[in-house]
DNA sequence: GACCAGGCACATC
DNA sequence: GATGTGCATGGT
């Protein structure tokens, strides 16, 4: 089997597996961009107590966040970690949107991919998972998110080669996959709720995990 | 108490 | 250009 459709295998027997997941958990397109930014290196559980503090302030708005006092914006998203240094990459961000989109995030799909991934990039903080995660779930533009569970997949399959960068896996996916907001969104999440299924940092491959058939290929 | 979790920027060699 | 380090909480 050719690597692109080994991958599309893999992707088939997740979802069979798994279901639908139904990614980005967030309801609206700015709530989806704090996540990508709180999740940093973050277990998802903490980012939703933060994300709580947010909401029930009613404070889920770029211009009332970037309002706020930062001293106070860093002690309710305190739960995520790294409270401090995440307070200002969303105010990075934040000052983007206002700059680049007159906090209208949603404005922002008017531009073409690649530029817009680049002057997202250009956000101190926003490395490529965060830029890759708002453009696909918050943007719905055509970008395949590559995270840990990513690398740790494809170099256990043995997929990738060792040491693999995030650019290139990023265009391994992309070249193996057709063009599609729709997959893009559904395997990175499956990716993601099989590692954390399946396949943490130091388990061994589980033989219920719908991808150890793959295994050697 | 150690290890882990949907990274990123910066220092140093 | 590669490698190391700081950033921090909460769950297992």
């Amino acid at each position: 089997m050719s690597r692109a459709a080994t991958i599309l295998a893999m992707y088939e027997a997740m979802l069979a597996a798994l279901g639908p997941s139904r990614w980005w958990p967030g309801d609206t397109p700015f709530e989806i961009a704090v996540g990508a930014i709180l999740t940093q290196n973050t277990n998802w559980g903490n980012v939703e107590k933060a994300m709580a503090n947010l909401k029930v302030r009613d404070l889920l708005s770029a211009r009332t966040m970037l309002a706020l006092d930062p001293a106070e914006l860093a002690e309710l998203i305190r739960p995520a970690g790294y409270y401090n240094l995440k307070t200002v990459r969303l105010r990075n961000f934040l000052n983007f949107l206002k700059d680049e989109a007159e906090f209208e995030i949603e404005s922002l799909k008017a531009h073409p991919l690649d530029e817009l991934r680049d002057k997202v990039l250009a956000v101190s903080g926003i490395g490529p998972e965060t830029a890759d995660s708002i453009l696909l779930y918050a943007l719905e533009m055509p970008t395949f998110v590559v995270d840990a569970y990513t690398h740790r997949l494809m170099r256990r399959h043995g997929l990738a080669f060792e040491g693999i960068d995030y650019h290139e896996l990023r265009a391994l996916f992309m070249d193996a996959l057709p063009e599609d907001v729709a997959l893009y969104n559904e395997f990175h999440a499956l990716i993601v709720r099989t590692g954390k299924e399946w396949c943490r940092k130091q388990a061994g491959l589980c033989a219920a995990c719908p991808l150890q058939p793959f295994l050697g290929q």
